[in-house]
RNA sequence: GCCCACGUAGCUCAGUCGGCAGAGCGUAUCCUUGGUAAGGAUAAGGUCACCGGUUCAAUCCCGGUCGUGGGCUCCA
């Protein structure tokens, strides 16, 4: 008989008899670290404490604390989740449950929808289950009493996953009480590990995500170890909740929806003084960077939409309208029209690249269900543009792009992830200009020694495409700028320039965006910031408080004075206390409130009081007025990111 | 679009197991001229989302439409 040796965390060796398996190793090496072992992965891969090792597997033990963990007792969870869902609704048929970032659902097949009562009746059976500790065991079957034992059973969700599983396959199943459930594992030794649980919500899901199937039940939960890490995860959300952007938009008068309008908002004053800030920076940065700008129209005649392909690949998003007896679309994108302009002239390869950028306003007819506050619209306007290249400058421009991008994120303190997204299903062109197009994309990236992510199959119909996802104050990511590569384009609207050699040659295209929609940009920068914006983007910037009416008088003399340099200023005259007045500047977020009385006027000072620090004293006028100046020209960054 | 929940004053929300609709904030007017996060008084404000049904009577019960929220799918 073999033995197997192992080396322990102190670095002392351990032998075990052959058919050890990795829960008693875990059981060893646990009790060293001192920790409770849930999971073992056997060369890098997640098994079940019950999983038998070789002589040469490499093992690696996961403890409630490692990266893996969170992922097995959720999932656990979420099968005492069905667990009770089964002792309370026994003729509830189950189809998937698995864990998530944050927690762990379980999608179910009912006649009725769970109630907000239902759910809390299946709370308090989970947390008896968890009471009772059931040891949850493995068990493994051949595929064929598999599919026997589901038949029995009734389960036609698992049957379907079992005959999606090779024939020749052990499937595994778990037993918790009377409970028993298909899956792959690994899973907590009992139930009575898992510590606290919440059932967070209840939503209609498709099953296996597809529209065209049955729409399951899918309750939502999350556990955590303790009952104080269940409450700092609440205590997170409810954060989340306060920065909202729906909401900080309504206090702070930003923007509006309406019924008449669903999808289309409305910006007030105070948030297009944040649009405009958000554009002229924008144009200001691309002009340094040899961009042209243009406009295009925003209904175009059909014809274009059909050469273009966006009729035959993007029609179900667009809106239609009729001109004299004739078919024109509302823009859903703004390449058509910049190929008609591209069109107008013949170029030269000396001209290249050649950058025409485009503050297009764009109408999409997105799903009701997706619209999401200044997320999510129907209409928004892209910061796009289109470069047109010569193939040798592919890599360049494109590194030329990223880097820009990363340099506008960089003021608002954003930071990023990078995805690079490949061939969909629904596509133009052949696999070899998807190929090139891909790699030099790649190549791009690579080369600048950016890290990023894979998403397969999520390009453009037209190309393939680079993202960019913003990360908030929170951690929660949202898709902004897009880089996207177009060989399809050019093709169909037969776009060419002279080169060296006086021929007619084909331009390469990128579509580009780097805020991705002013809207969405907004949203996120709301959010980020919580409403309290840098004062470059603040729509007050400094906000007078006179004391008495005496006052009211030198306060406007002040206010004119920062005035006349673009500082947004006003003065509250009402006839309120300063104590009150303070109150709502700083509900407001004006990042700089003056107050001035008597003491102020004899002096020719103003008294400072901050957003984030509160009252500074006193200070000479010119002086404040250098410190805004400077301030609102440093675009620098509050520090409200501590969450 | 699909599933669930929701829709009451400008805002945040009570409320009516079917019988004249409520608070706070905000707004207006008046008093107060006050020194760093809410001074006082008075008043105006609602077809209870919309359309239909049941009923002596509907904001409330039922059906539909629209919208919003949380998800699914989709996406900047």
């Amino acid at each position: 008989m073999s033995k197997i040796i192992i080396t322990l965390p102190d670095q002392s060796k351990k032998e075990y008899e052959s058919g050890v398996t990795i829960g008693e190793i875990a059981y060893d090496i646990g009790k060293r670290l001192g920790k409770d072992a849930i999971a073992g992965k056997i060369n890098g891969k997640l098994v079940d404490l019950k999983t038998e090792v070789c002589n040469d597997s490499e093992i690696e033990i996961i403890t409630f604390s490692s990266p893996e963990g969170p992922d097995v007792f959720r999932h656990t969870t979420s099968h005492i989740l069905a667990q009770a869902v089964k002792r309370l609704f026994p003729e509830v048929q189950l189809a998937i449950g698995p864990a998530i970032d944050d927690g762990y659902y379980y999608d179910f097949a009912t006649s009725q929808p769970f109630t907000p009562e239902d759910l809390e009746k299946i709370e308090l059976e989970m947390n008896e289950i968890i009471r009772q500790d059931l040891p949850v065991e493995r068990h493994e079957i051949c595929r064929a009493d598999a599919i026997r034992m589901f038949q029995e059973k009734g389960e036609k969700y698992k049957l379907e996953l079992i005959e999606d599983l090779p024939e020749d396959a052990q499937i595994s199943y778990y037993t918790q009480g009377e409970f028993m459930d298909l899956c792959a594992g690994p899973h907590l030794p009992s139930t009575g590990k898992v510590g606290a649980i919440k059932l967070t919500s209840v939503a209609g899901a498709y099953w296996r995500g597809d529209e065209k199937r049955g729409m399951l039940q899918r309750i939502y939960g999350t556990s955590f170890l303790s009952d104080k890490e269940l409450k700092d995860h609440l205590e997170r959300i409810e954060e989340a909740k306060r920065r909202d952007h729906r909401k900080i938009g309504k206090e702070l008068d930003l923007f509006s929806l309406h019924d008449e309008g669903p999808g289309f908002p409305f910006f007030h004053p105070k948030g297009m003084i944040i649009r405009n800030e958000l554009e002229n920076y924008w144009k200001k940065e691309h002009i340094k960077r040899g961009y042209q700008e243009v406009k295009t129209p925003i209904a175009l005649h059909a014809d274009l939409w059909k050469r273009s392909g966006h009729w035959d690949n993007y029609r179900q998003n667009m809106y239609f309208t009729e001109i004299d007896e004739q078919g024109f679309a509302i823009k859903p994108m703004n390449c058509p029209g910049g190929m008609l302009l591209y069109k107008r002239d013949i170029h030269s390869y000396r001209d290249f690249p050649l950058r025409v950028g485009e503050l297009g306003l764009v109408h999409r007819h997105e799903l009701s269900g997706t619209l999401h506050g200044l997320m999510r619209v129907r209409c928004f306007t892209q910061d796009d543009a289109h470069i047109f290249m010569l193939p040798t400058q592919i890599v360049d421009e494109i590194q030329n792009v990223i880097k820009l991008a990363d340099e506008m994120y960089r003021v608002f303190g954003f930071e990023y992830e990078v995805e690079l997204s490949t061939r969909p299903e629904k596509a133009m062109g052949t696999q070899e200009e998807w190929d090139l197009a891909t790699s030099k994309l790649q190549e791009a990236l690579d080369s600048m020694g950016m890290s990023y992510k894979i998403n397969k199959g999520d390009g453009a119909f037209y190309g393939p495409k680079i993202d960019f996802h913003l990360k908030d104050c929170i951690g929660r990511t949202w898709q902004c700028g897009t880089i996207q590569l177009d060989f399809q384009m050019p093709e169909r609207f037969d776009l060419t320039y002279i080169g060296a050699d006086g021929e007619k040659h084909r331009p390469v295209m990128v579509h580009r965006t780097i805020f991705g929609s002013i809207e969405r940009f907004l949203g996120i920068l709301i959010e980020h910031f919580a409403g309290a914006f840098p004062t470059w983007l603040s729509p007050v910037q400094v906000r007078i408080l006179p004391i008495a009416d005496r006052h009211v008088e030198y306060a406007m003399k002040i206010k004119q004075e920062l005035f006349n340099d673009d500082i947004r200023v006003d003065v509250d005259d009402r006839n309120e206390k300063v104590g009150f007045k303070i109150r709502e500047a700083q509900a407001e977020k004006i990042p700089y409130m003056l107050v001035v009385g008597d003491k102020e006027m004899e002096s020719g000072n103003v008294s400072l009081r901050t957003r984030e620090a509160g009252d500074q004293g006193s200070i000479s006028t010119q002086q404040f007025h250098e410190m805004v100046v400077a301030d609102i020209r440093s675009k620098r960054n509050p520090l409200t990111c501590n969450t």
